[in-house]
DNA sequence: GATGAATGAGATTTCATTCAT
DNA sequence: CATGAATGAAATCTCATTCAT
């Protein structure tokens, strides 16, 4: 099975990050066993440490995985969209909806895990990664708010900066809740944030 | 003495979930062992057993313990504030500021280890007790609005119950990035908030 | 089975030890498995971890307590005898007929594998360990030598220091080669070297 | 063709040995693994099957290697001189100091690793590949002492062959000490046992 | 009632070896 | 013939839990 193509070794380490996610996702990543990981991947354990050094190494590449696509979620809507504000509600509603895929639940659960990991450990690289992913959000967060600010649909007087952390927060605090109690009805929330921004809006 | 003796059981029972919180918020409940737990406590291993049948019915009471002071500070806030709006911003303020302490962040850490058990547990009658958790502060969070409402300074646009749905999901969200992002300013997002909901203050 | 004396932790430490000299001279420190030592020692693998931290540490132990047999063996025996040098003939000639012992010999074999570890790891202090158990011996071989010289039955020319080493050396390589080879005669040799040291006394 | 391909299988299988031999004396026989031999002789893990059965059988190659040239030595010196007792001491000399070399550290430590397998698994043929090595040894240095001996330089009521087996268990332990320890002065011991030998000469 | 030594069931990780390419 | 990905069988070590003292 020697000289694989790099695509096929691509591959197997994609198809071995899924079930990982997978299973993280479902046991927790101090519950999973390498042992399930393989079964999910239809490997055996010890092939997998061919693609990844460790459990632990694992995880945080699965961290990744997760961090990246949900960047890329936030990214490729903003630019879809004319309307700034209609894209943060798209993006928004988008998740709350996909909570109700295995994958997407899934990446929630791990990020969590990652989060815990991070503020116990104090390793400071791990968690300057796990800052620069909300970070990044937060940026394209405030410069849809200064683009709504500028079109006169927000008052001078809210700070963008701070309120799109605050939107933030929100979107991250109803994904858990909404993951634990599935009669949070955050589109009705989502609605409600809509009209208080619609309300402040200066009357033209 | 039979009554001593009950006191004393009481006692040790608490005095074990305290040290049990402790050590659980500072290396998850997943790597904390129960000799770690016993040190803390200041007993034996063994003696835990006579407490709590295992690990994971002490760590269930652990959630419990927590949960029950998360809602003791937002009922007796609220209880003592005259201005509902004002009661808001001081508990969310206070619990932003707690974070800094070792127990508030540890009881931040056991939630969400609580969180992630019950998701994935599926285990109903937990989950039920976590979601009445948030729903309890829900409640008291919507009511504070309608008097807030009632007063003329919340649009009747706005229904009252999903803000406050949204408010609690900020203050869950914010105080997860708070704790790996020293810089993220709790204070100013509430400031945000404030003057989101000022501007949106029907005009007397 | 808590609150055990200090005299049976300390007995069940010994028992551990004889176990893993035996296994350890048997199978070879890397082979050996800590199942094996905890067959040999009656308890659970598990519980030799309460005793020594890890296998590794464990080996040394082992090491260690030879080399203190092995040095009491050389003090004891110089304390003795009157005749400095039948001093040297009756250890070297005691720990020759040992090699039949399984323990001498696992001794002997577990002190080979320390050597090659310690030569290998670039171990400062194990280096030092072992480097001071072979110079204690030397030391006590060369004041011997030098009662020889001072009786007048060593000529002066000879270095009593660098003549013990040397019989030091023969000591140790005639052990190894002995357990590889039964007709290896090292009471012979004794008596060659022996008859080479009268040889060279100084005529009276 | 075929010639060609022969000469290329013997010369890929030595430096198979010669990558095992660095890497076994570096790192030890257990310790070792395939990966690394197959790195050290530039080539892929599984090819070395099919120059060597199994890993056990290229350690044995190994001593088997060791062990000739190791005689090599002692044969090629013996003859190059005219004194019978020079020799000994060039060779000793020569392989005291050879063991700076890492190829001589290295075969020192296989030889040791030999022993040990050796004196445990009671294979006999191994056993006895082992015994004629140093015994061939030992006959070249009985040789040379008998000459000596014919020379009047060594009394008659020293057993020359019982003399050789002390020099070369001399040599032998000289060499272990000496690895472990670069203070213990392999030069100023021959010095000494010569001078014992000289103090022994029959006076003329 | 408390203790803590012991158990025993894993979990991660490592490699010798095989064999499809 | 060589390659190196995959296997699968350990081996070390950890702990929740039990129970003799």
């Amino acid at each position: 099975m020697a000289r694989v193509t790099e695509e096929h070794i691509e591959a197997r380490r994609r198809s071995i990050l899924e079930a990982a996610a997978r299973v993280f996702g479902e046991c927790g990543i101090a519950s999973a066993t390498m042992a399930d990981i393989a079964d999910a991947a239809g490997i055996s354990a010890g092939a997998i440490y061919r693609y990844f050094p460790s459990k632990q190494d694992l995880a945080h590449a699965c961290f990744k995985e997760g961090a990246a696509q949900i960047a890329d979620l936030w990214g490729q809507r903003a630019a879809e969209s004319p309307d700034p504000m209609a894209a943060f509600y798209a993006v928004a509603a988008q998740s709350f909806e996909d909570l109700g895929t295995p994958e997407a639940a899934a990446h929630t659960r791990i990020m969590l895990e990652n989060f815990l990991e991070v503020t116990r450990s104090g390793d400071q690289p791990l968690r300057d990664a796990a800052n620069s992913e909300h970070r990044h959000i937060i940026r394209g967060l405030a410069s849809m708010l200064y683009a709504v600010q500028s079109s006169g649909r927000l008052p001078e007087a809210v700070n963008a900066n701070h309120l799109a952390e605050a939107l933030y927060a929100f979107w991250l605090g109803a994904r858990i809740v909404r993951m634990l109690d599935p009669e949070f009805d955050t589109d009705a929330q989502l609605a409600a944030v809509s009209s208080l921004m619609i309300a402040a809006a200066p009357s033209a």
